[in-house]
DNA sequence: AAGTTTTTCTAATAAAAATTAGAATCTATT
DNA sequence: AATAGATTCTAATTTTTATTAGAAAAACTT
């Protein structure tokens, strides 16, 4: 089987793609296996029998949309905020990378939202692989809020890994709840970052409540 | 088929929750479609067929998980927060019942996280049911948030509905990465609080930035 | 247009898993 | 200890789905 092409040119190629989001689509809404493979030939307008032609298997079919989706989002994150230059601050680069997951997780993209919503249930056979290309991506988020918290921008004792995993928590949920129309993927991408530097608590001090004082 | 007692006597109610709690393991840990009757059997210590001496067929064996699993979730939380009194403040009210959400979903109880790990992929005949539970244990906690907003602990120019999505991200994203030993709930728990309070912001005040200026 | 290759379809086959039937075992009661 | 009822086991059976095989159709080459 041939790597999957960007812009796919014969027939066949475009028949492979066709079947490929046919399969992140349904995926992403059933789950890897309740979704049928007649159900991803239906949603590709052909037969169950003729995905062989283009994949060995439902597993392999898994591991190319997995493969898509993780590729693109990645390369996207990074691309739009180095755009940025090296001039912009923290707050903005973070802001720019969390909308630039969200539009690609809840807008654009099954192949991404593939990735988060099989999360943990993948088939061992393929799950190693992926989880490495997960560690990568966290990984760099992980860099760009040490990198903000070197420059001042986030709290010294604020523990990083923590605000990582509570980011990718507020982002990935969304994939759970978010339906298109009603609201803004942008406001809620400022939503998100505005809540993670500010919070929502009030101007005022908190007196330190009691089990925190024993902590 | 009776209730599930919450305390079984007979044999035949041991081993219905025996078997009960296997389920809620093994759907926790592989989702719903891909455990097999004889993965739970296994678990239980009994055989596949023996499951439908006590149960009808796989699917009303979810539906009980499910059922059990968010009935104790919200019977807790509720209980814990109320137990503070009245004069406590919302921010200690909320951390209370972080915690305990958290406890239940990361430690306690394998039909709690069933619930959150099976979320969106509940098999449509059971899914309405389980959907109208969800929104009622969201708009006790939406309540709650409200209440602490017309208290001046939470901003007013903060959206409640967000705030809430956020924090649900920011727990229930947690039963994804979360593993025992290494951390601490409790601080994991005070941590989610303070950062949805707080952030993670440095003291000092910062530059509106241009995306936000426009929008 | 005839022939060749590529692609797709239809109809088997095979594998996996849920469910059922009936025999066997266990438990409680007398 | 004998019996009846409750519970569990084993071994079918059925259902569902992935996968294969071979025929048909489409596209391409000469």
């Amino acid at each position: 089987m041939k790597p999957i092409e960007e812009n796919p040119q014969t027939k066949s190629e475009k028949t492979r793609l066709r079947i490929l989001d046919a399969a992140a689509k349904t995926f992403r809404e059933t789950g890897y296996s309740a979704t049928r493979l007649a159900d991803i030939a239906a949603a590709a307008d052909t037969q169950a029998g003729s995905l062989y032609y283009h994949f060995d298997s439902k597993e392999q079919l898994l591991d190319a949309v997995l493969e898509r989706g993780h590729g693109r989002v990645f390369q996207t994150v990074r691309k739009r905020i180095e755009t940025l230059g090296d001039e912009a601050n923290y707050r903005d680069r973070l802001r720019v990378g969390i909308l630039t997951h969200l539009e690609l997780n809840l807008r654009h993209d099954d192949y991404a939202a593939a990735n988060i919503h099989l999360h943990s249930r993948i088939p061992k056979s393929i799950r190693q692989r992926h989880i490495r290309k997960h560690r990568r991506y966290a990984a760099y988020w992980q860099a760009l809020l040490e990198e903000a918290q070197a420059s001042g921008e986030i709290r010294n004792d604020v523990d990083i890994s923590m605000a990582r995993l509570n980011l990718f928590g507020m982002m990935n949920w969304s994939v759970e709840w978010y339906r298109p129309g009603r609201l803004n993927i942008e406001d809620l991408a400022n939503n998100m970052c505005r809540t993670l530097f500010d919070g929502i608590g009030g101007i005022q001090d908190h007196p330190i409540s009691e089990s925190m004082a024993r902590g």
